[in-house]
DNA sequence: TTATTATTTCGTTATTTGACGAATTATAAA
DNA sequence: TTTATAATTCGTCAAATAACGAAATAATAA
């Protein structure tokens, strides 16, 4: 039981239902997702520590920065069904609408201009 | 997203996912869920409480008893889906498993001599 | 009626959680 | 090497949560 708590308790809290989503078409590198998110680094580092340990999450180093993306190949059945879940019941949602128009314009700009503290309207 | 949240907090508790589980086949009384979970009746009440808000659970009045069943007819399809999940993945757990068991011994018992603060081991 | 029983509500307490900033680590750039 | 940047870890604080017992409510039983 407990890793089935583990894991719904993971994603059963808005920002990190909103990294998730925010993951569904690729990777991410953490700042991009801090861009995103308005929150702090550290306290997006938290969430993204959280969702890796449920397993959700897998991560890559490419220098100096670090990119989670969804780990759907996680032969676990629950992780890959709550993520459906999560797509199937978030697609509509007007925070996660809104996210993805952001996280378009995020995505023009490269990493070396977007890293610095900058904030995306 | 607020009653996705709703809905996956509910669910991720181990109390709440012990009860859920436990009415999987039928209905229960208060007194009976309690007697199954150890904990005070406030607190189960509670519990039960909060899975009826995020429409997991109804309930009917029989005299004094309160009856608690799964909302299967809750046309949510998030709420059956969730349950669905909670099924597959916890009908092999050991903690659900020793649960089924005491609930045979309790459902033996009426509700009368059941309900006196009798705690069934 | 009065007493008893089943459940809920309320107030309190301890624990968990989510947020932050400061300090730390690791890598890249100057 | 020194400086800057990306990310994490740690300590702290406020808010949320889960537990309890006491009191309140509602129904039955005496």
């Amino acid at each position: 039981m407990n890793k089935v708590v583990e894991v719904l308790k993971a994603v059963s809290d808005p920002t990190r239902m909103r990294i998730l989503m925010s993951l569904m078409n690729g990777e991410l590198c953490v700042c991009r997702i801090t861009a995103l998110l308005d929150l702090a680094p550290s306290t997006i580092s938290k969430h993204l520590s959280i969702l890796r340990q449920a397993k959700f999450l897998k991560s890559r180093k490419d220098g100096k920065w670090i990119y989670f993306e969804l780990n759907d190949s996680s032969q676990e059945n629950l992780v890959t069904k709550t993520l459906e879940l999560l797509r199937k019941n978030l697609e509509n949602d007007s925070i996660i609408k809104t996210d993805a128009v952001k996280l378009g314009r995020i995505l023009q700009k490269s990493r070396e201009e977007l890293c610095k503290n900058q904030k995306i309207k």
